[in-house]
RNA sequence: CGAGGUGUAGCGCAGUUUGGUAGCGCGCUUGGUUCGGGACCAAGAGGUCGUGGGUUCAAGUCCCGUCACCUCGACCA
């Protein structure tokens, strides 16, 4: 087996060192770089290109799913925070404040937002009047601020990206479809532009969002075993609704308190599709999120002919709607070959002289990196367009495979630890109670993931206490 | 927040034990030769040693404070 650094020297061994090898991933490939103050990380622009795609991807699915966005301040009264006891109990900690301007103290702090719900809330008791007022659609993209004590690029960073949906129903039924099909949406956009399977299913009474009926969570499998929470979807409930007097009046004449959602996703996303795809290369970047997803690398740049045949596929490739970069710098190609493959680009074409000769150019993908192949250049367009659908294809098959063995069904304490500590998920039967979860936590720092829709029973027994089970439940480390 | 580690040129590091002219590799600039898996030659540029104070004739090196980052833990939609 080939040794990691024989291909890339700038980058830690993906197998001996999981960690460090996406600390140097993020910097080296140049998705992000750290700000000045704790926590913060600069996104770059390979990374923010990454993040558009994800964006105008989702963006699409929220305004097919009939939302709006909308945006709302990023300064919020500190009072607001104290309306829904249980929101603040679990924001107050990692809240920045604004309790100054100039040398002159504010007469109310002034919460930088952590979310959003509070101050949406607001603004809807006076938006929402009538039944003819709902539902209320809206999405906001945004930058959020929590102080946490330990911070990673994407993973966990003191501010970062995000949208966030906040919606208003007149029937809890109504508002439970939407908390429903917006975890579809994400999980589906996940499948089918991020190539990663996740486990969606609903958080347990100590994971879920503070101020929720209920959380959902879409969950996806690092490389490593460990769970990375890559987004959420509530059912608020009347929560909020009665913490900020949100009533409208019904047809029948009465004033009732709606039902309300909200879901996001962030900039964790980013990570999740480092940890899920990555090898000893580097990145490795699901086509159709990539910023670039074909790179064209002229061989003997300088023999006539070349470079305008370079261009030529370019153009060709573009009026298709696919993303080309032509790198004719003075790096030998061997660097070209390593760099991009590092960045993670799918698919990358050379042309040099001998293919120019024999009309093709020598490709090789991403997926499969160390293999080359021709493709025509007749047609190129729809030959790179297939090329990417059957990488995107073949990447979620091979992290769905890799998810698939590495669950593990559970029926004791022992097994769980087990399967948590080297490198799996746990599914087991659970019977509800918080003292399980937290033994669980102590014993092996693993966590409740979520409850997947399909309860189909794998025992009668909780794993823990052995007390009749309610609930079938993944388990896992997770980031 | 606890334990451990690291801050010296854009990046990676040596130098700190034993105080005495600021070093190496990569990258960068210029010129030339190269070009199908991280090319080569030549000449250059670049550093108040994280930061504040102290000891000393003299501090990257010793002492005190402080800040940031990394790993593990705790915490954390």
């Amino acid at each position: 087996m080939a040794k990691a650094n024989e291909f890339v020297k700038d980058i830690a061994d993906i197998n001996a060192d999981f960690p460090q090898w996406y600390t140097d991933v993020v910097l080296k490939t140049g998705l992000v770089d750290y700000g000045p103050v704790k926590g913060t990380m600069v996104i770059k622009p390979y990374g923010y290109a990454l993040w558009e795609n994800i964006q105008r991807e989702l963006d699409m699915r929220f305004k097919a799913t009939g939302h709006e966005n909308a945006y709302f301040p990023m300064l919020i009264p500190y009072s607001f925070l104290t309306k829904e006891a249980e929101h603040v109990e679990g924001f107050a900690p990692e809240v920045a404040l604004v309790t100054h301007v100039g040398d002159t103290e504010l007469p109310e702090k002034l919460v930088v937002r952590p979310t959003s719900e509070t101050i949406i809330g607001h603004m809807y008791s006076k938006w929402v009047q009538s039944y003819r007022d709902l539902p209320v659609l809206v999405n906001q993209w945004a930058n959020v601020v929590r102080w946490e004590k330990t911070t990673r690029p994407f993973l966990r960073t003191s501010e970062f990206l995000w949208q966030e949906g906040h919606t208003v129903h007149a029937t809890r039924e109504e508002a439970e479809d939407e908390t429903l099909k917006m975890l579809g949406v994400y999980e589906e956009f996940s499948r089918n532009v991020l190539a990663i399977p996740m486990f969606t299913g609903k958080k347990s009474e100590k994971e879920k969002f503070a101020g929720a009926d209920a959380t959902y969570s879409i969950e996806a499998m690092m490389l490593d075993g460990k769970s990375l929470q890559s987004g959420t979807s509530h059912y608020l409930g009347q929560n909020f609704a009665k913490a900020f007097d949100i009533r409208f009046l019904d047809k029948d004449g009465t004033h009732k308190y709606p039902y309300q959602s909200s879901w996001g996703v962030s900039t964790r996303l980013i990570g999740a599709v480092i940890m899920a795809h990555g090898d000893e290369r580097g990145l490795k970047l699901p086509p159709y999120a990539a910023p670039i997803q074909t790179v064209l690398i002229p061989i003997a740049a300088h023999k006539a002919g070349v470079l305008e045949k370079v261009n030529e596929i370019k153009t060709n490739l573009e009026r298709a709607g696919i993303r080309v970069k032509v790198d004719a710098s003075d790096n030998s190609p061997g660097w070209k070959f390593n760099e991009y493959e590092m960045k993670g680009v799918p698919l990358r074409l050379e042309i040099g002289p001998r293919d120019i000769e024999s009309g093709v150019a020598t490709a090789s993908r991403r997926d499969k990196a160390g293999e080359k192949f021709t493709v025509p250049l007749y047609n190129i367009a729809d030959s790179v367009n297939l090329l990417l659908k059957e990488i995107h294809e073949n990447m979620y098959q091979t992290a769905l495979a890799f998810r698939n063995t590495h669950v593990k069904t559970v029926q004791s304490m022992q097994e769980l630890g087990d399967a948590v500590n080297s490198g799996n998920f746990a599914l087991s039967m659970w019977c509800g109670d918080r003292e399980c979860e937290d033994k669980i936590k102590e014993q092996f720092q693993a966590s409740s993931r979520n409850m997947p829709f399909d309860q189909t029973p794998v025992g009668d027994k909780c794993v823990c206490c052995g007390k009749k089970a309610k609930h079938k439940i993944y388990w896992g480390k997770a980031y």
